[in-house]
RNA sequence: GGUGCGGUAGCUCAGUCGGUAGAGCAAAGGACUGAAAAUCCUUGUGUCGCCGGUUCGAUCCCGGCUCACACCA
Protein backbone atom coordinates (compact mmCIF):
# COMPACT_ATOMS: atom_id res chain seq x y z
CA UNK A 1 0.00 0.00 0.00
CA UNK A 2 1.44 3.84 -0.99
CA UNK A 3 0.29 6.80 0.38
CA UNK A 4 -0.86 7.97 -2.23
CA UNK A 5 -4.38 9.65 -1.56
CA UNK A 6 -6.96 10.84 -3.10
CA UNK A 7 -9.66 13.25 -1.92
CA UNK A 8 -12.88 12.68 -3.83
CA UNK A 9 -16.04 15.95 -3.06
CA UNK A 10 -18.78 15.21 -3.87
CA UNK A 11 -22.79 16.66 -3.16
CA UNK A 12 -25.23 18.24 -5.14
CA UNK A 13 -25.14 20.91 -7.62
CA UNK A 14 -24.70 24.14 -6.52
CA UNK A 15 -23.55 23.51 -3.37
CA UNK A 16 -20.11 24.75 -3.45
CA UNK A 17 -17.66 22.07 -4.42
CA UNK A 18 -15.93 23.89 -6.97
CA UNK A 19 -14.58 27.09 -4.74
CA UNK A 20 -13.53 24.77 -1.94
CA UNK A 21 -11.76 22.14 -4.21
CA UNK A 22 -9.66 24.66 -5.48
CA UNK A 23 -9.15 25.86 -1.70
CA UNK A 24 -8.13 22.52 -1.30
CA UNK A 25 -5.82 22.03 -4.37
CA UNK A 26 -4.09 25.11 -3.20
CA UNK A 27 -3.15 24.27 0.02
CA UNK A 28 -2.25 20.95 -0.78
CA UNK A 29 -0.50 22.19 -3.96
CA UNK A 30 -2.19 19.71 -6.02
CA UNK A 31 -4.13 19.16 -8.92
CA UNK A 32 -7.48 18.89 -9.58
CA UNK A 33 -9.84 16.01 -11.54
CA UNK A 34 -13.17 16.91 -12.26
CA UNK A 35 -15.63 14.21 -12.32
CA UNK A 36 -17.95 15.86 -13.92
CA UNK A 37 -20.02 14.44 -17.09
CA UNK A 38 -20.46 17.98 -18.72
CA UNK A 39 -17.84 20.38 -18.07
CA UNK A 40 -15.38 18.20 -19.81
CA UNK A 41 -16.65 19.18 -22.94
CA UNK A 42 -14.75 22.69 -24.09
CA UNK A 43 -18.18 23.84 -26.19
CA UNK A 44 -20.09 23.74 -23.07
CA UNK A 45 -19.08 26.96 -20.51
CA UNK A 46 -21.67 29.18 -19.05
CA UNK A 47 -24.18 26.39 -18.32
CA UNK A 48 -22.62 23.80 -17.12
CA UNK A 49 -21.07 26.18 -14.27
CA UNK A 50 -16.90 25.57 -14.73
CA UNK A 51 -14.07 26.81 -12.72
CA UNK A 52 -13.24 30.39 -14.22
CA UNK A 53 -10.44 30.57 -16.53
CA UNK A 54 -8.48 32.53 -13.89
CA UNK A 55 -8.72 29.57 -11.84
CA UNK A 56 -8.45 27.17 -14.41
CA UNK A 57 -4.98 28.61 -14.88
CA UNK A 58 -4.37 29.12 -10.89
CA UNK A 59 -4.96 24.85 -10.40
CA UNK A 60 -4.22 22.36 -12.86
CA UNK A 61 -7.84 21.08 -13.63
CA UNK A 62 -7.98 17.13 -15.52
CA UNK A 63 -11.38 16.34 -17.24
CA UNK A 64 -11.81 19.72 -17.98
CA UNK A 65 -12.31 21.39 -21.57
CA UNK A 66 -10.96 18.07 -22.85
CA UNK A 67 -13.45 16.66 -24.81
CA UNK A 68 -15.40 17.55 -27.62
CA UNK A 69 -19.03 17.36 -27.57
CA UNK A 70 -18.66 15.22 -30.57
CA UNK A 71 -16.66 12.56 -29.17
CA UNK A 72 -18.07 9.92 -26.67
CA UNK A 73 -17.47 10.36 -23.51
CA UNK A 74 -19.15 7.94 -21.03
CA UNK A 75 -18.25 6.16 -17.30
CA UNK A 76 -15.86 3.73 -18.81
CA UNK A 77 -14.10 6.48 -20.93
CA UNK A 78 -13.99 8.67 -17.59
CA UNK A 79 -12.39 5.35 -15.39
CA UNK A 80 -9.60 5.32 -17.55
CA UNK A 81 -8.80 9.18 -18.15
CA UNK A 82 -9.44 9.94 -14.30
CA UNK A 83 -7.01 6.69 -13.45
CA UNK A 84 -4.41 8.18 -15.86
CA UNK A 85 -4.82 11.40 -14.45
CA UNK A 86 -3.97 10.24 -10.70
CA UNK A 87 -1.25 8.57 -12.17
CA UNK A 88 0.27 11.31 -13.00
CA UNK A 89 -0.45 13.89 -10.34
CA UNK A 90 0.97 11.11 -8.11
CA UNK A 91 4.28 11.15 -9.61
CA UNK A 92 4.84 14.86 -8.42
CA UNK A 93 1.89 14.76 -5.03
CA UNK A 94 0.56 12.60 -2.41
CA UNK A 95 -2.31 13.82 -2.59
CA UNK A 96 -5.00 14.60 -5.33
CA UNK A 97 -8.09 16.02 -5.38
CA UNK A 98 -11.03 15.11 -7.90
CA UNK A 99 -14.37 17.29 -7.29
CA UNK A 100 -18.21 16.76 -8.51
CA UNK A 101 -20.99 15.58 -9.12
CA UNK A 102 -21.64 12.80 -11.28
CA UNK A 103 -21.91 9.72 -9.37
CA UNK A 104 -21.86 7.03 -11.79
CA UNK A 105 -18.22 8.37 -12.47
CA UNK A 106 -17.17 8.43 -9.21
CA UNK A 107 -18.16 5.36 -8.37
CA UNK A 108 -16.30 4.02 -11.90
CA UNK A 109 -12.53 5.74 -11.21
CA UNK A 110 -13.19 4.36 -7.37
CA UNK A 111 -14.61 0.64 -7.70
CA UNK A 112 -13.75 0.13 -11.29
CA UNK A 113 -16.84 -1.49 -14.36
CA UNK A 114 -17.34 -4.82 -15.01
CA UNK A 115 -15.54 -5.65 -18.48
CA UNK A 116 -17.85 -5.22 -21.11
CA UNK A 117 -16.83 -5.55 -24.72
CA UNK A 118 -17.11 -2.18 -26.85
CA UNK A 119 -20.02 -2.25 -28.68
CA UNK A 120 -20.15 -2.03 -32.42
CA UNK A 121 -21.46 1.69 -33.38
CA UNK A 122 -23.20 0.94 -36.06
CA UNK A 123 -25.93 -1.51 -34.21
CA UNK A 124 -26.12 1.25 -31.63
CA UNK A 125 -27.38 3.52 -34.10
CA UNK A 126 -29.60 1.45 -36.02
CA UNK A 127 -31.59 0.31 -32.06
CA UNK A 128 -31.68 3.73 -31.32
CA UNK A 129 -33.11 4.70 -35.09
CA UNK A 130 -35.55 1.56 -34.71
CA UNK A 131 -36.47 2.70 -31.18
CA UNK A 132 -37.64 5.84 -32.02
CA UNK A 133 -39.66 5.09 -35.44
CA UNK A 134 -41.29 1.51 -33.47
CA UNK A 135 -41.49 2.78 -29.65
CA UNK A 136 -41.33 0.97 -26.74
CA UNK A 137 -43.66 -1.75 -27.06
CA UNK A 138 -41.76 -2.57 -29.67
CA UNK A 139 -38.53 -2.74 -28.01
CA UNK A 140 -39.64 -4.78 -25.08
CA UNK A 141 -40.99 -6.94 -27.28
CA UNK A 142 -37.52 -7.62 -29.10
CA UNK A 143 -35.31 -7.83 -25.60
CA UNK A 144 -37.96 -10.20 -24.61
CA UNK A 145 -37.32 -12.39 -27.63
CA UNK A 146 -33.37 -11.86 -27.71
CA UNK A 147 -32.73 -11.62 -24.10
CA UNK A 148 -35.04 -13.48 -22.32
CA UNK A 149 -32.47 -13.67 -18.80
CA UNK A 150 -31.98 -10.05 -18.92
CA UNK A 151 -35.33 -9.17 -19.43
CA UNK A 152 -36.61 -10.68 -16.23
CA UNK A 153 -34.71 -8.36 -14.38
CA UNK A 154 -35.02 -5.63 -16.38
CA UNK A 155 -36.66 -1.89 -15.68
CA UNK A 156 -38.82 -2.97 -18.50
CA UNK A 157 -39.98 0.77 -18.68
CA UNK A 158 -36.45 2.25 -18.86
CA UNK A 159 -35.65 2.41 -22.63
CA UNK A 160 -32.26 3.56 -22.07
CA UNK A 161 -31.46 0.42 -19.95
CA UNK A 162 -33.29 -1.94 -22.65
CA UNK A 163 -31.16 -0.67 -25.46
CA UNK A 164 -28.07 -0.99 -23.84
CA UNK A 165 -28.86 -4.65 -22.91
CA UNK A 166 -29.86 -5.36 -25.90
CA UNK A 167 -27.02 -3.60 -28.00
CA UNK A 168 -24.74 -6.03 -25.37
CA UNK A 169 -26.27 -9.18 -26.96
CA UNK A 170 -26.17 -7.77 -30.23
CA UNK A 171 -22.74 -6.89 -30.60
CA UNK A 172 -21.45 -9.96 -28.38
CA UNK A 173 -23.52 -12.76 -29.01
CA UNK A 174 -23.69 -12.91 -25.08
CA UNK A 175 -26.39 -11.31 -22.33
CA UNK A 176 -25.26 -8.52 -20.67
CA UNK A 177 -26.16 -10.20 -16.74
CA UNK A 178 -23.10 -12.73 -17.56
CA UNK A 179 -20.58 -9.67 -17.83
CA UNK A 180 -22.08 -7.72 -14.47
CA UNK A 181 -19.41 -9.02 -12.11
CA UNK A 182 -20.45 -6.46 -9.16
CA UNK A 183 -16.53 -7.24 -8.08
CA UNK A 184 -14.73 -3.84 -6.64
CA UNK A 185 -11.54 -3.04 -8.30
CA UNK A 186 -8.96 -2.38 -5.79
CA UNK A 187 -7.44 1.01 -6.40
CA UNK A 188 -3.11 1.34 -5.65
CA UNK A 189 -4.37 4.48 -3.67
CA UNK A 190 -6.18 5.58 -0.73
CA UNK A 191 -9.63 6.80 -1.10
CA UNK A 192 -11.71 9.57 0.63
CA UNK A 193 -14.92 10.72 0.19
CA UNK A 194 -16.56 13.67 1.23
CA UNK A 195 -20.03 15.17 0.77
CA UNK A 196 -21.05 18.93 0.63
CA UNK A 197 -24.60 18.73 1.68
CA UNK A 198 -26.90 22.27 2.59
CA UNK A 199 -30.84 22.90 3.85
CA UNK A 200 -32.77 22.06 0.70
CA UNK A 201 -33.78 25.68 0.97
CA UNK A 202 -30.56 27.06 1.08
CA UNK A 203 -29.58 24.63 -1.96
CA UNK A 204 -32.30 25.82 -3.56
CA UNK A 205 -31.71 29.63 -3.58
CA UNK A 206 -28.17 28.98 -4.35
CA UNK A 207 -29.30 27.51 -7.59
CA UNK A 208 -32.06 30.15 -8.18
CA UNK A 209 -29.30 32.66 -8.12
CA UNK A 210 -26.73 30.83 -10.33
CA UNK A 211 -29.03 30.45 -12.67
CA UNK A 212 -29.69 33.82 -12.94
CA UNK A 213 -26.26 34.75 -13.49
CA UNK A 214 -25.37 32.21 -15.62
CA UNK A 215 -28.81 34.32 -18.12
CA UNK A 216 -26.53 37.86 -17.21
CA UNK A 217 -23.50 35.88 -18.32
CA UNK A 218 -24.91 35.69 -22.10
CA UNK A 219 -25.89 31.51 -21.45
CA UNK A 220 -28.83 32.76 -23.90
CA UNK A 221 -26.22 33.42 -26.86
CA UNK A 222 -24.03 30.04 -25.49
CA UNK A 223 -26.87 28.06 -26.36
CA UNK A 224 -28.09 29.72 -29.89
CA UNK A 225 -24.55 29.06 -31.22
CA UNK A 226 -24.94 25.25 -29.70
CA UNK A 227 -28.50 25.06 -31.59
CA UNK A 228 -26.94 22.48 -34.81
CA UNK A 229 -25.92 20.19 -31.96
CA UNK A 230 -29.47 20.15 -30.09
CA UNK A 231 -29.49 15.86 -30.50
CA UNK A 232 -26.21 15.16 -29.29
CA UNK A 233 -25.74 13.70 -26.08
CA UNK A 234 -23.75 16.05 -24.84
CA UNK A 235 -26.61 18.49 -25.09
CA UNK A 236 -29.07 16.55 -22.83
CA UNK A 237 -28.12 19.08 -20.17
CA UNK A 238 -29.93 21.52 -17.88
CA UNK A 239 -29.59 24.74 -18.70
CA UNK A 240 -29.54 24.19 -22.47
CA UNK A 241 -32.14 21.68 -23.56
CA UNK A 242 -34.97 24.45 -21.70
CA UNK A 243 -33.48 27.20 -24.60
CA UNK A 244 -34.02 24.83 -27.09
CA UNK A 245 -37.85 24.79 -26.38
CA UNK A 246 -37.09 28.84 -26.28
CA UNK A 247 -35.30 28.91 -30.00
CA UNK A 248 -37.98 26.59 -31.28
CA UNK A 249 -40.46 29.06 -30.59
CA UNK A 250 -42.65 26.69 -28.26
CA UNK A 251 -41.95 28.14 -25.25
CA UNK A 252 -41.50 32.26 -23.55
CA UNK A 253 -38.13 32.90 -22.43
CA UNK A 254 -39.10 33.22 -18.48
CA UNK A 255 -40.74 30.36 -18.80
CA UNK A 256 -37.43 28.32 -20.07
CA UNK A 257 -35.58 30.08 -17.51
CA UNK A 258 -38.09 28.86 -14.61
CA UNK A 259 -37.45 25.32 -16.50
CA UNK A 260 -34.13 25.36 -15.85
CA UNK A 261 -34.48 26.64 -11.64
CA UNK A 262 -36.67 23.23 -11.62
CA UNK A 263 -34.96 20.90 -13.77
CA UNK A 264 -31.65 21.55 -11.68
CA UNK A 265 -33.43 21.44 -8.32
CA UNK A 266 -34.53 17.91 -9.52
CA UNK A 267 -31.11 17.30 -10.32
CA UNK A 268 -29.67 18.20 -7.26
CA UNK A 269 -32.17 15.97 -5.83
CA UNK A 270 -31.09 12.67 -8.21
CA UNK A 271 -27.43 13.55 -6.85
CA UNK A 272 -28.52 13.38 -3.55
CA UNK A 273 -30.56 10.07 -3.71
CA UNK A 274 -27.15 8.21 -5.48
CA UNK A 275 -24.64 9.95 -2.84
CA UNK A 276 -26.82 9.16 0.48
CA UNK A 277 -26.52 5.57 -0.23
CA UNK A 278 -22.51 5.44 -0.54
CA UNK A 279 -21.97 4.58 2.90
CA UNK A 280 -18.03 6.20 2.89
CA UNK A 281 -19.07 9.26 2.16
CA UNK A 282 -18.57 12.03 5.52
CA UNK A 283 -20.97 14.77 5.04
CA UNK A 284 -20.15 18.11 5.86
CA UNK A 285 -21.47 21.33 5.34
CA UNK A 286 -19.59 23.56 3.10
CA UNK A 287 -18.62 26.35 5.50
CA UNK A 288 -17.24 24.07 7.80
CA UNK A 289 -15.13 21.64 5.27
CA UNK A 290 -12.23 23.58 5.11
CA UNK A 291 -11.39 23.53 8.91
CA UNK A 292 -12.05 19.97 8.91
CA UNK A 293 -10.54 18.19 5.85
CA UNK A 294 -7.54 17.93 7.86
CA UNK A 295 -9.47 15.46 10.30
CA UNK A 296 -9.95 13.12 6.93
CA UNK A 297 -6.64 12.70 6.42
CA UNK A 298 -5.40 11.73 9.82
CA UNK A 299 -8.38 8.68 10.09
C1' G B 1 -76.17 47.98 -17.49
C1' G B 2 -76.95 43.56 -21.13
C1' U B 3 -75.22 38.94 -23.29
C1' G B 4 -71.85 34.90 -23.42
C1' C B 5 -68.20 31.74 -21.11
C1' G B 6 -66.00 30.13 -16.92
C1' G B 7 -64.81 29.58 -11.17
C1' U B 8 -62.88 21.53 -9.47
C1' A B 9 -55.59 19.40 -6.13
C1' G B 10 -50.03 24.51 -5.39
C1' C B 11 -50.72 25.49 -11.32
C1' U B 12 -53.26 24.15 -16.20
C1' C B 13 -57.52 21.64 -16.94
C1' A B 14 -60.76 16.94 -17.56
C1' G B 15 -65.09 14.65 -15.50
C1' U B 16 -69.41 12.96 -12.99
C1' C B 17 -76.38 11.20 -18.56
C1' G B 18 -77.41 13.27 -9.97
C1' G B 19 -74.54 8.20 -5.87
C1' U B 20 -68.96 13.38 -2.47
C1' A B 21 -63.86 13.22 -8.36
C1' G B 22 -58.98 12.42 -11.91
C1' A B 23 -54.90 13.58 -15.60
C1' G B 24 -50.46 16.48 -16.80
C1' C B 25 -47.11 19.69 -14.40
C1' A B 26 -45.30 21.09 -9.54
C1' A B 27 -44.01 18.85 -4.66
C1' A B 28 -42.09 14.57 -1.87
C1' G B 29 -39.56 9.79 -1.86
C1' G B 30 -36.81 6.05 -4.57
C1' A B 31 -33.88 3.17 -8.43
C1' C B 32 -29.82 3.32 -11.59
C1' U B 33 -22.30 -0.45 -14.19
C1' G B 34 -20.56 2.35 -21.10
C1' A B 35 -26.56 8.27 -22.61
C1' A B 36 -25.93 9.50 -15.68
C1' A B 37 -26.98 17.37 -15.90
C1' A B 38 -29.42 11.06 -18.91
C1' U B 39 -33.29 7.48 -18.06
C1' C B 40 -36.96 5.13 -15.09
C1' C B 41 -40.37 3.95 -10.71
C1' U B 42 -43.75 5.24 -6.41
C1' U B 43 -47.08 8.79 -3.84
C1' G B 44 -53.38 12.47 -5.42
C1' U B 45 -59.27 14.19 0.47
C1' G B 46 -59.64 18.65 -2.59
C1' U B 47 -65.43 23.41 1.96
C1' C B 48 -65.68 20.59 -6.86
C1' G B 49 -66.80 29.92 -5.83
C1' C B 50 -71.00 31.34 -1.98
C1' C B 51 -76.32 30.94 -0.38
C1' G B 52 -80.83 28.63 -1.13
C1' G B 53 -84.32 25.11 -3.91
C1' U B 54 -85.65 20.23 -6.13
C1' U B 55 -84.23 15.13 -4.63
C1' C B 56 -83.51 9.49 -0.42
C1' G B 57 -78.98 11.86 -2.21
C1' A B 58 -76.26 17.81 -5.67
C1' U B 59 -69.79 19.20 -7.43
C1' C B 60 -73.38 17.90 -11.49
C1' C B 61 -80.29 20.10 -12.33
C1' C B 62 -82.97 25.06 -10.93
C1' G B 63 -82.86 30.23 -8.71
C1' G B 64 -80.07 34.11 -6.58
C1' C B 65 -75.31 36.18 -5.34
C1' U B 66 -70.17 36.85 -6.19
C1' C B 67 -65.47 36.92 -8.82
C1' A B 68 -62.65 36.59 -13.57
C1' C B 69 -62.55 36.98 -18.76
C1' A B 70 -64.73 38.23 -23.62
C1' C B 71 -68.19 40.79 -26.48
C1' C B 72 -72.33 44.38 -26.91
C1' A B 73 -74.10 49.05 -25.23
Amino acid sequence: MTSKTIIIICGPTAVGKTALAIELAKSLKTEIISADSRQCFKELDIGVAKPSPLELTTIHHHFINSHSIHETVDAAVFEQYALQAAHAIFQKNDVAVMVGGTGLYIKAFAEGMDDIPAINPSIRLELSNKFQLHGLLWLQEIVKEKDPAFWQHAEQQNPQRLLRGLEVILSTGKSITTFRKGVKKRRPFRIIKAGLELPRPELNERINSRVDEMILNGLVDEVKSLMPFQNINALQTVGYREFFDYFNGTLPLEKAIENIKINTRHYAKRQMTWFKKDVEIRWFSPNIFLKEWTNLLEN
